[in-house]
DNA sequence: GTCTATACGTTGATAGAC
DNA sequence: GTCTATCAACGTATAGAC
């Protein structure tokens, strides 16, 4: 139920080769770190609790990673990572209602899979992101200009309604993250006790339905 | 550029009657509260930064709330009461697209208004909102059921269509709350240094658009 | 009502025995 | 590599002089 690929390394105080122990101990407690920063957030969460929760003396946290804001950024930097690899291509020939369905699936799909690292991004970005300035500088607004270009091509060539593209990335970032992020307060609005994947199907239809038809799009038959 | 409406006396260790200077500090120090819990929630705000923020020697803070949890629930409470007096009438006659239209242009201008109230709303919900569990207890689910049912009478006469009213719920509430919450994300992506309202309204105004149109709606002509 | 001084637990981090 | 012992700094909260 956690996010546990391969950690990218990016605080080995030692700079040692990564052993087979030494990975599987740093694994152990970006895993529980997680658990703890989608809580409490950075400043809310102690090496003693995450410590605790792993099994392992806090000594042992400082012997893998060099502080408290190492292993953060550690954990910030796999999530990055988790969601580079997942949505990547975009070309301007394609169809636009497939591209934006499939994209609003995988989003909620992400959700689904890794609701902690949706919430640790959050939570930092609402804390104002500062520990997200060091890692990506302008990446991160070319990749979005990127998009929105795209957007923009398909509304000039009148294969879709003329809206903002970033308002419309807002809008499906937004939703497709609100099933992560907010998922406490779904349960408690609607009486359910946890999410299950059908809740996710359910919502990514539901998204796609209308924001599709919002821009103008017709839904493509309901092929993954 | 803060909340402060007058402070819901909700955690007075010495149940005195409010007098003026006991009003005004404690606004005071809901107000410096706000802003370091918008940024690191609960657990990761200190009273020492609090008192440091109002001028106060941190004694004074525990005179006028009990603990860090009074005034923490002082907080929440008072950004409940905001919520609750902003969005209440709805009825089975009105049109729907004018009514949600509204719905959306409030949200985005609360979000506008109160980004630090969406803010610590946010974070306690995504860590899970223990805080909240005493604060509404079936109200909440009665108050969407309500609405909910407003949304299915409409589809059933015919009027919009026939979209889940839960996940449309949501999907107004994720993307008007995004630009509060996630103001810093924004402008990282944009290259802005900060939103001012004519953005808000452009918001509202695409938000308006795409979901109307999403639910077979027409958008209504562009009045407040 | 206001502030200084302080009690006492918890924090992040390190030293050093094994 | 692992763990115990320990540090100074900071956390919440209170006592009590003014």
């Amino acid at each position: 139920m956690t996010v546990e690929v391969a950690v990218h390394n990016a605080d080995d105080p030692a700079h040692k080769p990564a052993g087979r122990i030494r990975q599987k101990n740093q694994d152990a407690i970006i895993q529980a770190a997680e658990e703890e920063f989608a809580k409490h957030g950075f400043k809310g969460t102690s090496m003693n609790t995450i410590a605790q929760s792993v099994g392992l003396p806090k000594a042992n946290l400082h012997y893998y990673f060099s502080n408290k804001l190492g292993l953060y950024q550690a954990v910030l930097s796999n999530i990055l990572e988790l969601w580079d690899s997942s949505f990547n291509t975009l070309s301007v020939d394609d169809d636009p209602a497939e591209v934006i369905a499939r994209y609003i699936r995988a989003k909620v799909e992400f959700s689904r899979r890794y609701p902690k690292a949706s919430r640790i991004y959050a939570m930092e970005v609402i804390g104002g992101g500062e520990h997200l300035s060091d890692m990506f500088g302008q990446d991160y607004q070319s990749w979005f200009r990127g998009r929105a270009a795209v957007f923009t091509a398909w509304s000039d060539a009148g294969k879709m309604d003329p809206v903002d593209p970033m308002h419309l990335i807002f809008l499906i970032w937004s939703s497709t993250q609100h099933y992560a992020d907010f998922a406490s307060q779904i349960c408690r609005v609607t009486g359910r006790s946890r999410l299950v994947k059908a809740d996710y199907e359910e919502a990514a239809e539901q998204l796609i339905n209308i924001i599709l038809k919002g821009c103008g799009l017709t839904p493509p038959t309901k092929a993954s």
